[in-house]
DNA sequence: CGCTCTATTGATAAACCTCAAATACAGTGG
DNA sequence: CCACTGTATTTGAGGTTTATCAATAGAGCG
């Protein structure tokens, strides 16, 4: 509560949030500690010991499961408002993702056990963790499905449809993906590499469906990519 | 209780069950309903309202997730013990999901009401369905990037070996596969066909890693095949 | 303005799918 | 017990998709 004022309004929107007064969302957020990432700095590691769950205030996490060979597989961007690890919570085993920051981040981050003394006080805090889990189990799912069944391109248009609902700004031209996402990116959220991610980009922008720079990219037809994808 | 004698005794080491006494388990089963499948019976369909959640006695479920153009992507088997739409307990949205029973399968099943009121009753239930839900998340993400990042006979070997722990039995020759398993299965399961399935298999008979038949598989040299998927 | 990182594009190769045809196998009913 | 029938499996040939490699161009930053 004595450091409330240093959280954003916007939070009380949180999914985290979800059914729970102000007066209370600022009291579990003066149980955590906040802390501000460098660009490009590593919440924690595939491997680590899960320890806390963080709620992004500002910027983005970028969340992957690492492979040998330096192959990675992009599992989602990690928004204001929401947090990530929520399983560590849950459990001490080994978290097997890693979080790195996509600009310098300020985050909220709270400790196994502090978090657990949390929802015993506020119970809307556990269902909403679990809601959390379940809609991130929903999303890998159909993921992975699409994955196993589908062509590149209809998976990379996919991709930028789902990163453009989570992430996406309405501007001039279109809805623009809010943060720097490069072609090696949209690669490692869809199983591809970043030369045929090029090749399929030029082709949209040639038809009109996007337009895109280094390491930007705004949608200019969300309908042609919806029915793109969903036609194969 | 009073139906107590139908359960097999092994169940007290369902997962479901872990941190609850025996007395208490037939109490919760006994506020279930007991329900035989015949073979290749449908229990719940992807786009159903998540009704119920089930406990399988005898014999396995198959869990899929489909896609148009009948394409399908096997997402586990649910073994004695096991249970499934432990997420229907949760929320009543659509599950995404398809269970199919793998020879006539005996089920013990909760809605959605009698189930929190039991969890109501012994939180550890609550515990345990939570831990399933996580492990789900966590196998699901595993093979997310091995699908993303792997080859595929790679994939196919570690979803032998996956399903040999899960479902496997010691017989002479190694170990069997303990249920009919298809090339189509295991292709489903790994996102190949079924083509490419049976030559992997009959390159690594021919090894001596593998003995197979007509939906039947035996795992004969185990150590080999997990080399062969760490090293690719 | 030079340096570095990202993106583009073409040529080639590898992995894997698709299609077709033959073969093996497990039940089933006579 | 055996022939029959419907699946499952095997295997080959050929095609498609996509990765890989290489070289060039462009963008941002100090």
């Amino acid at each position: 509560m004595s450091n409330s004022l240093f959280y954003p309004v916007t939070f009380h929107q949180a999914v985290l949030f979800t059914g729970i007064t102000g007066k209370d969302q600022a009291d579990i957020l003066a149980m955590g500690r906040r802390r501000v990432f460098n660009s490009g700095e590593t919440l924690f590691h595939q491997g680590d010991r899960a320890i806390f769950c963080y709620l992004v205030l500002k910027n983005r996490l970028k969340l992957s499961l690492l492979h040998e060979e330096g192959k990675e597989a992009l599992l989602r961007y990690i928004n204001p408002g929401e947090i990530t690890a929520a399983v560590a919570v849950f459990r001490e085993k080994n978290y097997p993702v890693t979080a790195v920051t996509v600009g310098p981040a300020e985050t909220v981050l709270w400790d196994r056990n502090t978090m657990l003394q949390a929802m015993h006080v506020y119970p809307a805090l556990s269902i909403n963790f679990l809601q959390v889990v379940i809609d991130r189990l929903d999303d890998i799912q159909s993921r992975y499905l699409e994955l196993q069944t589908e062509r590149v391109e209809q998976r990379v248009a996919r991709a930028l449809l789902r990163i453009m609902k989570q992430s996406g700004r309405r501007v001039d031209e279109g809805i623009l993906i809010d943060f720097r996402l490069s072609r090696k990116d949209l690669s490692d959220y869809t199983g591809t590499t970043l030369y045929t991610v090029s090749r399929t980009l030029s082709s949209w922008e040639k038809r009109g469906w996007v337009r895109s720079g280094r390491e930007r990219i705004i949608v200019v037809d969300p309908h042609a990519l919806v029915s793109f994808a969903e036609t194969g």
